[in-house]
DNA sequence: ATGGTTGTCATACAA
């Protein structure tokens, strides 16, 4: 059976939940997991999406920043939430699909926001990339420390790297813009290796195509200028393959009434 | 080479 799971940094799930609303009203994933929802968990519309269906929630937010959230039609058998580089910064949640639900059940789904990384890219001249690296490389030594036992597990979430030549607008032009650093790409690829992981989107969508599910909100008119990046992902183990179905990026979502400057990106399993 | 926009919270900072 098809299980669809949608990744979505939304920037602010407080005052964006109208476009959440019609998002999972026309689409209908049975897993929505949201970065940057800027939103302490005592404050999340919660009611809003067990109105829809989304009864299984699991929620890890902060105050002004960052925010993660996993919504879903599924049963949860458990959560999780790890930090770190030792902050309590909200970046990371996940579940596990409980066996007593119709599809997917025993699946684990993380949903991860990265650090942007700042503007230099520089770990000696700005912390913030050196925040990003640290991130990375405590992400590289879990992936490759579990990946023997890895099995039904799906990776999700704003990963803040566009890794390949082709998720960019411009290769040349962003070698040096934090991102797209050659620092910053061969390590998330080392990541996705070591772990085991395979690009759900790229297995089925192979360079040279384009693909992007960000774009700035600093262009006049980002739509004319296409200036985007791809650095929202799903991953999933290689156990997952043979399930791997489709995928959809709603590009639509960017030009909706205030929007957020990433767009959903779904993905479709036969589980 | 530079600045461009947005959200949150307070008029700075992160993205």
């Amino acid at each position: 059976m098809a299980f669809r799971i949608t990744t979505w940094n939304i920037n602010s799930v407080r005052l964006r939940i109208n476009l959440v609303v019609r998002f999972l009203k026309e689409h209908a994933p049975d897993v929505l997991c949201l970065q940057e929802t800027k939103c302490p968990n005592d404050q999340f519309p919660l009611g809003e999406f067990r109105k829809l269906g989304y009864g299984s929630i699991a929620i890890k937010g902060q105050k002004g920043y960052n925010g993660v959230a996993i919504l879903s039609r599924l049963p949860f058998a458990s959560m999780d939430a790890v930090n770190y580089c030792d902050k309590e910064d909200c970046r990371h949640m996940s579940v596990v699909i409980g066996q007593d639900a119709r599809r997917a059940a025993g699946l684990t789904i993380h949903n991860f926001y990265v650090p942007a990384g700042g503007d230099l890219p520089d770990p000696a001249l700005n912390v913030k990339f050196a925040h990003k690296l640290a991130f990375l490389g405590q992400l590289e030594a879990l992936a490759s420390a579990g990946r023997e036992q890895r099995r039904a597990e799906i990776i999700v979430g704003d990963l803040n790297v566009a890794p390949l030549e082709h998720d960019v607008w411009s290769h040349k032009q962003l070698l040096d813009v934090v991102s797209h650093t050659p620092i910053e790409t061969e390590t998330l690829t080392r990541i996705r290796l070591g772990g085991g992981w395979k690009d759900s989107v790229r297995d089925l969508e192979p360079e040279p195509k384009k693909v992007y599910t960000w774009w700035s909100y600093r262009a006049a008119d980002w739509e004319a200028s296409n200036r985007g990046r791809r650095l929202d992902h799903v991953w999933h183990s290689d156990d997952l393959s043979p399930a791997l179905q489709s995928y959809e990026i709603l590009q639509e979502a960017r030009g909706w009434e205030r929007p957020s400057d990433h767009v959903p990106l779904t993905v479709t399993y036969d589980l």
